[in-house]
This record gives C-alpha cells, structure tokens and sequence, in this order.
DNA sequence: CGTGTAAGGAATTCTGACACG
DNA sequence: CGTGTAAGGAATTCTGACACG
C-alpha cells in the first residue's frame, strides 16, 4: 500500500489557492464541477474545499482542454479510469474473501 | 526516501481550515506564530498558508499546552529535533562527500 | 503568559445572469 | 460550449488593542 493517502487525498484546499496551484481561472474549476469532472466539498458555510488528487485532477483536465477535448469526453475517460479502479478493487475483495473461505483453514 | 513529501511540506491550507483540523482557535494559531513555534508562508494578499506537517506541529503543540508546557519550553523541544534533523543531514552529506571522494575511484 | 473579544478594513468566495461565439 | 465579467451579499482573514489574570 502507499504511505498516508489522507494527505493526497484530505479536501483541504480553498478554490483561491487551487486557482495559483493550477493555473485555472475560479469561474474554470467552478465550471468543471458543474460539468462533473471534479467534486469538492464544502465547509459548513458552502466554500469549496480541494485535495492534491484534484489539483492534480485539474491539472490532467487544463491539459486536455488546450489539445481541444471537450468536457463530455473528458469525463468519459475519467469515468474509465475510475471503473478499472473498481475492478481491481473487486478482484482483491474477492481475493479477500477467497482466503477467507478457504486460505484460513489451512492453518 | 519517503514517497512525495510535497503533499505533507506544501504550504497550501488556509488558518479557518487549520483551525478545524486542528480545534484550536485562529487567535491562538496566530499567537504560536508570533512565539516562533510555527511558520506559515504568506499569499500575495497576505493571508497565511500552512502545511499538513504544520498542522500536524500545532496538534503536538496542543497537546504539550493542555500539559501546562509553556511555549518557550515548547520552541526548544522543536529546535532539540530541528537541530537532530541537521545533525542526520550533515552525517548524510559527509557520507555522500566521501563516497565522491573515494567511492568513485574504485569504480 | 495565553487567550478572548470588538473594531474596521481588505480580500475571498458564492450564486445567478448576461455576453460572446 | 467554455469562459469572462459586473453585481451584491456573506464569510474570511488581517492587524493592533484592550481585558483578564
């Protein structure tokens, strides 16, 4: 496994210091959330707040907008993405409950 | 070598949201600041950004309060093992100079 | 010493909308 | 479709100071 995910993935960042990180105008992170391709979540008063995956996530993005993708296939390729990680995540729960049924009873 | 520690060292969270990591109050964020036990880099405008090890810092510096530590005791207890860290540094260099000096020469 | 608070101002963020193309 | 902008309001952050103890 790797070493603290939480601080890559922890949403702690406010869309100010997201917009110097990744170059994105606020009125273009504020658009790719309405579009699906990225999801914040809010303090307890509605300001947004963002992990190092997203910056990073934006970063992908601003890279496929300038070669002209639109955000339809951009959120089609992240959403391919995001299903092999649910199949490798359900090939290891089985492998989990594989050994479960049967690797315990081995010892 | 550890694995990214940009996401841990990178200043990039707002005093509000340390405050809610964190459960201390902005006002006494600030005054750790103002005793040397904490040093957050600055916006352009002027507010302050921290880190996760920042946050992190301020949890300890929490905990050594709510012992009765003052923050004077405290700052040396973080230079003890700022100084510790330098002593490994120097220990790692000097080994990275004799390598060049001779290890080199071997090859 | 460490922390709370009220004060005033400046910077931040939010939403919904109009504009261009 | 993707992005800029002006609009108005609410929330955030900053500093320096007074208060208590």
């Amino acid at each position: 496994m790797g070493e603290d995910p939480s601080y890559k993935t922890r949403k702690v960042i406010t869309i100010g210091i997201v917009s110097d990180l990744t170059g994105l105008t606020e009125r273009q992170i504020r658009y790719y959330e309405e579009r699906k391709l990225i999801f914040p979540e809010r303090t307890e008063k509605g300001s947004r707040k963002y992990s190092f995956a997203d910056v990073e996530r934006l970063i992908e993005i601003a890279e496929k907008r300038e070669e002209g993708v639109q955000t339809n296939e951009i959120r089609r390729d992240l959403e391919k993405v995001k299903k092999e990680d649910n199949r490798k995540a359900r090939k290891q729960m089985l492998k989990g409950q594989i050994n479960a049924q049967f690797g315990l009873r081995k010892g």
